[in-house]
RNA sequence: GGGCUCAUAGCUCAGUUGGUUAGAGCGUACGCCUGAUAAGCGUAAGGUCGGUGGUUCGAGUCCACCUGGGCCCA
């Protein structure tokens, strides 16, 4: 398997089979773009990237064969944090060092880009193995100068929109090292951190809320307290709002607080009910009464007061509010948490306030008695100044799971810092994406609903990145008014760089090199620039991809097909949607293919820690590809797919099924010379409709056609597994258990050239051929392997081509004069009739009466079986693999051992055995063949 | 925890707009053949359609909830 394998690779290579193909289709009225999605080029490829790439290539083959303009460019995924993280696990600490000097960025990229050639180089021959056709010498890579030019362009073209815009958002930071922190740079450890009751005092006017509550009966002369927790109290300068979860209660509870030694008053708290009972546990209030409840949505808008800056704080509705610990209120501080950011962003809490600079100390903006201290030690300094104002309940320490710098290794903090962001609302992007899903056609149906909803709810789409290894964000500052400029001449600009020596060429030039002299601010008329240091989210890089239909020969824009897993909905495919609606406003494709993921037998995804792992390699190494193509062809891949040894064991069998059919096909027609003109191929001349076949044949081209039929709905559907399953079971029944076994007496038996023996072997021409076709798509090196055989069988070129590929022939098409529908519905019941007489002989061989069925007579009442009448007699023997049939009167079947002699060469029971003197061991009918043979 | 989704025999899949005893192949068991033979053929046993309720004259098919798996988000 594996050298056929090898050969016919080398074979396509030399062919060059890929350019042949487009070649032969290039002027086709029917185009289908396919348009790849890119991976990162960062290790070996998994069975989730061969599966994608072997149903992408079946669907191109598919379509190809069918006549369509089909081109596939693969492409890579270049830049990027998993490739910039991967390579500095290899670099030496000397090196890491070195590469954090800003004069080092282009070595590094440099690095990176090694690294990602490198491992684009790799995967390119693992995918290559699987027998995937494309233009493989020649892919996207999103490093390539023109494709980074066209992210620029893509950029500038929103920008000028107007969808770019730069904002505040907390990211991950660590104040010793003064940098972002991507998510693949954290480590969690436990930590302590102090945990704290803190009170906010009720602004309102009581009865406002009463009657907002619909309780006009709770004290309105004593002081109310909103109850929060925290685990940060040096984020509380940065408090903008207090969270509520609308669906939970929310208790008042009367509370007689101390306030000096001898002073006591009431005080009414309001906390979650479900951790009333904890709270005050841990607060050690033992005199309370709960005097009335109400759910947190009627809260929503109540103001109080922050504890100790002179501001006002809202109460807000979050889903994000939970009972697991502290009071079912939550304090919001967007600029120190993704959470609190997003509420912030719903209830329009700007500006964010952003108090810590980036060493980790607060900045003039905060009371006195914090500035310029570390947030660590403001820590204490706050506590103790709640304490001061009696605002504060109750300290503890709690040890959790906190993110560290995986550099220094200190705790890590979530600060706002200025990012750059896609406006998702701008000109009604949102809404123009929504309309594009509609439009879209969405394999499976579901697939819709999934990314509506996630389009529906997406925040503004945060592009700014800080790293090294992406395509920086092409934005100039103005060094006088600090004005950002993008568009026009700015972005012009950059583009010509890069398309002279790539992005790069934004880190080696300075503003000055890169703007042409007398670039002024738009703003200030200012002349000197300082360059962004911010790179795209490299979403945005793979999201511009689309760029390409517009410009790769015999592409165009729409694709009609994007095809990828399932986590692309909030992936590429929703990145290429925005872009795209920005830029054009509509989607990129036509419609959108997605399949699931890779999982064990036992439904678990596939990990390393559980050792259940299954690697393309390995399966092609010990199947071959068309093996694992066949995989992915079983399952349906709308769902996940499970793969284990035992299923690829299964598969393998199936494979060997189909190609020992296949191979008993051809070896039983090394004497048949096809031809394109049938009747010329045919010694029969019984009629133009039945083209003088048996019909025993025209039911299995029935059948075939039948097939035919399913095979093509199922691939146009690109219901793979109905493909794999249809063409199975015609293998393993319509061929192997029926008509084969039929056939076989006619081809052993009956002269060569008889119309019989001819009549087969035309009608399994016409199948070898047909599901060569049909299989090609999923089986391509078992389908070219066949084809070669069978192109040397004929000269006819129409029919095969002789050099050259069965991907240079056509897909099969329905042969309308093989549907036959009297036919079909005499042959349902004679199938009908052959089990029941199965039966019967099965009955009769365990009975030890019979051994093999041809040693049998079957006699077949005629009752309730009327219909048999019509039936031609002499194909009843050859259909039953029987001696005899005897029509009878009655309803039974019944089945005896022929008294007869064993014809010595067709091994049946008849009666003309021994009538011949010359030949007394044969049948008649082998003794008119034998005597034909000798002369 | 939230959004989307999947769940039919040991395995891979069918089951049309809800309508008679739920199908196929593989695997298994038993048997046949020895002219597809590291093959071929036959017969049989396998499913309370993940669970629980509900709608209906009638549900694998519709609804609700639950359990388990997956992707994404938190």
């Amino acid at each position: 398997m594996q050298k056929i394998e090898a050969d016919l690779l080398a074979h396509w290579e030399n062919l060059d089979l890929y350019q042949q193909i487009q070649a032969k289709n290039k002027t086709a009225a029917k185009k289908f773009v396919l348009h790849d999605g890119p991976p990162y080029p960062n290790g070996d490829i998994h069975l989730g990237h061969a599966l994608n790439k072997i149903i992408k290539d079946i669907i191109i083959k598919y379509k190809s064969m069918q006549g369509f303009a089909s081109p596939y460019i693969p492409g890579w995924d270049c830049h990027g944090l998993p490739i910039e993280t991967q390579l500095i696990k290899q670099l030496t600490d000397e090196e890491r060092k070195k590469y954090k000097e800003p004069n080092k960025k282009v070595e590094f990229r440099n690095r990176c880009k090694e690294y990602a050639l490198k491992y684009v180089d790799l995967q390119r021959q693992e995918f290559k193995r699987l027998g995937a056709l494309g233009d493989w010498e020649n892919p996207y890579l999103t490093i390539d100068p023109l494709y980074e030019a066209d992210i620029i362009r893509l950029f500038g073209d929103l920008a000028e929109k107007g969808y770019v815009y730069r904002g505040l958002k907390p990211i991950h930071w660590c104040p010793h090292c003064e940098t972002a922190l991507a998510e693949a740079e954290l480590e969690y450890e436990e930590d302590k951190s102090p945990s704290i009751y803190v009170k906010f005092e009720i602004r309102n006017p009581k009865s406002e809320i009463n009657s907002k509550i619909k309780n006009p009966n709770l004290p309105t002369d004593l002081p109310w307290f909103f109850v929060v927790w925290t685990t940060t109290p040096w984020t509380l300068p940065a408090n903008m709002a207090i969270a509520a979860h609308a669906e939970y209660e929310y208790v008042f509870i009367n509370v007689k607080c101390q306030m000096t030694n001898d002073k006591y008053r009431n005080e009414i708290y309001i906390v979650a009910e479900g951790l009333l009972e904890d709270f005050v546990k841990r607060v050690g209030i033992t005199d309370y009464q709960i005097i009335d409840k109400t759910k947190g949505e009627y809260l929503e808008g109540v103001v109080a007061k922050h504890p100790f800056i002179d501001c006002d704080v809202m109460l807000v509705l979050d889903e994000y509010v939970t009972l697991e610990q502290g009071t079912g209120l939550v304090h919001i501080a967007p600029g120190h948490g993704i959470e609190d950011y997003k509420v912030g962003l719903k209830y329009k809490l700007f500006p964010i306030v952003m108090p810590v600079t980036a060493d980790g100390r607060f900045d003039e903006t905060v009371p006195e008695f914090i500035r310029g201290e570390f947030y660590k030690k403001a820590n204490d300094l706050i506590i103790e100044q709640l304490k001061n104002g009696g605002s504060f309940l109750r300290l503890e320490n709690i040890k959790h799971s906190f993110p560290h710098c995986w550099r220094c290794k200190n705790p890590v903090i979530f600060r706002a810092t200025e990012q750059w962001f896609v406006s998702v609302d701008h000109l009604g992007m949102r809404e123009k994406a929504l309309k594009a899903i509609i439009d879209t056609k969405w394999y499976p149906a579901w697939g819709e609903n999934r990314i509506r909803g996630m389009v529906e709810t997406r925040p503004d789409w945060c592009i700014s990145r800080q790293r090294t290894w992406g395509v920086p964000i092409p934005v100039f500052y103005c060094d006088k008014c600090h004005q950002p400029s993008m568009t026009g001449i700015f972005n012009e600009s950059i583009r010509k760089i890069v398309l002279e020596r790539g992005t790069n060429g934004w880190f080696d030039l300075s503003a000055k090199e890169i703007l042409p002299s007398g670039t002024k601010c738009s703003k200030c008329d200012g002349d000197s620039f300082t360059k962004e240091t911010d790179i795209l989210d490299v979403w945005f890089e793979s999201g511009s991809s689309h760029a390409l239909l517009e410009r790769l020969p015999d592409h165009h824009w729409p694709a009609d097909l994007y095809l990828e897993g399932s986590d692309q909905h909030r992936g590429w495919f929703q990145s290429s949607l925005l872009i795209a609606v920005g830029y054009k406003g509509r989607a990129p494709f036509n419609s959108v293919l997605t399949h699931g993921f890779t999982i064990d037998d036992k439904g678990k995804k596939m990990s390393k820690s559980l050792g259940n792992v299954i690697g393309p390699q390995e399966v092609v190494k010990e199947y071959g590809a068309d093996v694992l193509r066949l995989w992915v062809a079983s399952t349906d891949f709308r769902n996940d797919m499970a793969a284990s040894k035992n299923i690829l064991v299964q598969v393998r069998e199936a494979y060997s099924k189909i190609r020992n059919t296949c191979r008993f096909l051809i070896s039983n027609l090394y004497d048949f010379t096809p031809s394109s003109d049938v009747r010329r191929s045919l010694p029969l001349e019984k009629g133009e409709n039945e083209r003088g076949l048996l019909e025993l044949d025209r039911w299995i081209l029935l059948r075939l056609n039948r097939l035919i039929e399913r095979i093509i709905q199922s691939y146009d559907e690109y219901e793979l597994h109905v493909v794999y399953h249809a063409l199975y079971e015609f293998c393993v029944n319509d061929l192997s258990a029926h008509y084969l076994d039929m056939s076989k007496d006619r081809l052993y038996c009956d002269g060569k050239s008889s119309p019989e023996r001819r009549s087969a072997q035309f009608a399994m021409w016409e199948i070898l051929f047909a599901l060569v076709g049909m299989m090609a798509p999923v089986l391509s090196f078992t389908a070219e392997d066949i084809g070669r055989h069978m192109a040397a069988m004929t000269n006819d070129k129409c029919l095969m081509p002789n050099e050259g590929s069965i991907f240079l022939s056509n897909f099969p098409k329905i042969k309308e004069e093989y549907l036959d529908k009297e036919l079909e519905a005499r042959w349902e019941k004679i199938m009908v009739l052959r089990a029941e007489v199965y039966k019967v002989l099965e009955e009769k061989r365990a009975n030890k009466i019979i051994s093999a069925s041809i040693e049998a007579v079957v006699e077949i009442g005629l009752q309730g079986r009327e219909w048999l009448k019509a039936v031609d007699p002499k194909i009843l023997p050859m259909v039953l693999i029987v001696s005899q049939v005897k029509l009878v009167d009655g309803d039974k079947i019944a089945v005896s051992k022929a008294s007869d002699q064993k014809c010595g060469r067709c091994w049946m029971l008849l009666p003309t055995v021994g009538k011949s003197h010359q030949h007394p061991d044969l049948c008649e009918r082998c003794e008119k063949v034998v005597r034909e043979l000798t002369g």
